[in-house]
DNA sequence: GTGGTCTAGACCACG
DNA sequence: GTGGTCTAGACCACC
């Protein structure tokens, strides 16, 4: 289902979050569907169930999942998190275009790269890797 | 000329390598002018020389500095410097538009923030916030 | 009646106690008069018998009710519930005052805020929120 | 400095972190002070140092303290934080008093209270306990 | 020295 | 079975 990886220098509870959060933002992971559960996961992942359970608690800290004792955890209003995923990407997008201004990117130059960028144009162009 | 965030949770080297190496992508440093030595550096941030120390052999590592040993630090080949931070952006950008793709964000969508987000527009619109 | 809230998270069983209190101590639940059936109230709030038993176990350690075996369950001496709670309430309210006087508030601002935010002036003010 | 109070149903880092807040409130922490360190003060309260180190980390989150890796954590801005426990407060005030509403007591029977239970006033009664 | 993460195991309350 | 807390000990990066 997911990977972490260890040479990423984040630690992995946060790999954990940001890997699940992006499959709800992708509408892998179905609105009120069950979550799989901190120790089956953590066996999946070969991690322990701590730190799998933190990355719970992150994920409903930032409004992702609800987790019931006893019951389980489930992936929580799809739509908002979408909502949600959608204005930290335009976020970084901010950022990252006064980065490219102040490299001394033009405008176009930017866009272009933008628009030959876009995923459905990759698809068409069949790179390797 | 750079300024701590006590608050950043990132390591202080890092926060300077960072800074320098935006005001080399800038132009606001010029190719081969000397950096400033490791102890006033260090003196103007209020950190360890350690720290400065540290920051230097990391730019050095990325290829944005070299150090003469007895002579002191001097900025790389800007030219160079200025396109590997823009291949950098680019890459960034491109993850970004695969993300923005699966959160279900329709690619008129993103080039339209893009534009929008551009300084010089935000700069010229001017619009109450 | 009464509804569970999936998002908070206290114990089933505890929203349950602290609905029924409520409904007592407000009077809407006359003294002597029977309550619902375990099994009833189980099917109301969907879930199972076990959690409602164990509620109401929690309400007569508490003397809000009192079970007689193969009759059911009634509420206790309301007087009493009532005084007990108003106890309850000034108790909490003692602390909050120390912390209050702590956290550096004038007297006089506490009783102010204490006056307007007695209910029966709320619903009279209606201010713009 | 601080007692755990094992009966408390609450979790130990909850008890901590409540603790610790109220000392900032209070004004008895003040601005920029160094906190215990995460090692140290475990060891006063006999508990592991990763449930310190759990408090730490919700406090950081709350805005009461900032942690520094390398240097230790310190308290924050301590008048936004009197500001935020006042608030919480009167949040309290409010709920008890739609409570005591229910509960059937009269304004003035709670105002009242409310005025003979103002710290100042206690110290002036000398009451045992 | 500091804060931060992780492991391996245990216990608890809940449903 | 579930989520949640805690322990005892280890390792890491940073200053």
């Amino acid at each position: 289902m997911i990977l972490i990886d260890g040479r990423d220098p984040r630690p992995i509870y946060e790999q954990i979050v940001e890997k699940l959060a992006e499959l709800m933002v992708c509408g892998a992971l179905a609105e009120n569907s069950p979550m799989p559960s901190v120790r089956s996961l953590a066996a999946d992942l070969s991690v322990t169930p701590n730190t799998v359970q933190r990355a719970y608690a992150e994920l409903e800290r930032l409004g992702y999942i609800v987790s019931i004792r006893g019951k389980g955890s489930f992936v929580a209003d799809t739509a908002a998190i979408r909502r949600l995923g959608q204005e930290k990407i335009l976020a970084e997008l901010a950022d990252i275009a006064v980065r490219a201004s102040r490299a001394g990117m033009e405008k176009e130059q930017f866009l272009a790269g933008e628009d030959s960028l876009w995923p459905e144009n990759n698809t068409v162009r069949e790179e390797a890797q």
